[in-house]
DNA sequence: AATCTTATTGCAATTTAAATTCAATAACCG
DNA sequence: CGGTTATTGAATTTAAATTGCAATAAGATT
């Protein structure tokens, strides 16, 4: 299986870019943890590291990591964007705490199930989905009650 | 069954809040149409038919219909959140057209059986959810290829 | 290796959504 | 009706994300 990094070379490649060591070096600190993360975080880490780059370039990094599906937008919180990597990892979604902020991984292989009766219903070719559900993990339901209707 | 208004009024009773015409004026625009809407097209609506109120007031009475679970955040996109009332219509979730735009509303009963698998695995109280599928109507489907492992 | 073309970088400036400040207003209370 | 204080609207502020531009450097050509 091919890394993150040569996926990301053929992408550059094949669309006449040009692979520069910022681009991968972002890219590289986007894959050292499977954890959520946001712009400045990103923009931190690489300062901490001794690393140099600008918020500019990270943002137009990214955008190129989305297009070619390294990387996911996770949730716009918090008034900026969330973002995942999500190559080498198996489709999932998630389960965040409302009270203090933890995020579930989960899988639900019979979603794709549900998925493949929509395509057919509604004549769409599926391209990627994301759900997300909320609510209160066993340590902060505090007087908390059921789920609404509402979604 | 209660009105959206008469939902309102008791919220706003109960935080010891205001009822103030502003309020009721940008609730009764959102349950006009049941169309998904930003706080631009809001504000553009009301202002259509002659009333005056402002976008801050606008952003501020959402926060409440928010809060008072009247109206869901559906999604951000284009650089800000649009958003669907979403009292007194069973819950559903959204199939999108990456091509079109289009969006499609659909019901799945089956994903609350999902959901109580999940509330009783990691003992989350759960409180709302939000399934999103992306994919290309018939229409787009314009040398599309199928779906990725990812999103 | 030297040169050329042009994509990319970093900084600063810009854009835009959303929140906030504050004086004037008006809702709700007794 | 009069007092208290939440709310409004306009202007200002904040912050995320994008963009303009000069300097730089990647990749192609020779």
């Amino acid at each position: 299986m091919k890394s993150e990094v040569e996926i990301f070379r053929d992408y550059i490649r094949e669309r006449g870019l040009r692979r520069t060591p910022e681009r991968e070096v972002i890219l590289r600190e986007v894959f050292a943890v499977h954890e959520h993360f946001d712009v400045e975080e990103l923009y931190l880490r690489l300062r901490q590291k001794g690393i140099k780059v600008s918020k500019a370039s990270i943002y137009r990094a990214l955008r190129l990591f989305l297009d070619c599906g390294l990387v996911r937008e996770v949730d716009y919180t918090d008034g900026h964007w969330h973002y995942e990597q999500i190559y080498g990892h198996g489709d999932h979604n998630h389960l965040r705490c409302l009270g203090c902020g933890e995020i579930i991984e989960f899988k639900t292989p019979d979603l794709m199930r549900l998925e493949e009766q929509l395509s057919r219903k509604y004549g769409y070719n599926i391209i990627s989905h994301q759900w997300e559900v909320k609510g209160y993990c066993r340590g902060c339901q505090t007087g908390q009650t059921g789920r609404t209707d509402n979604g």
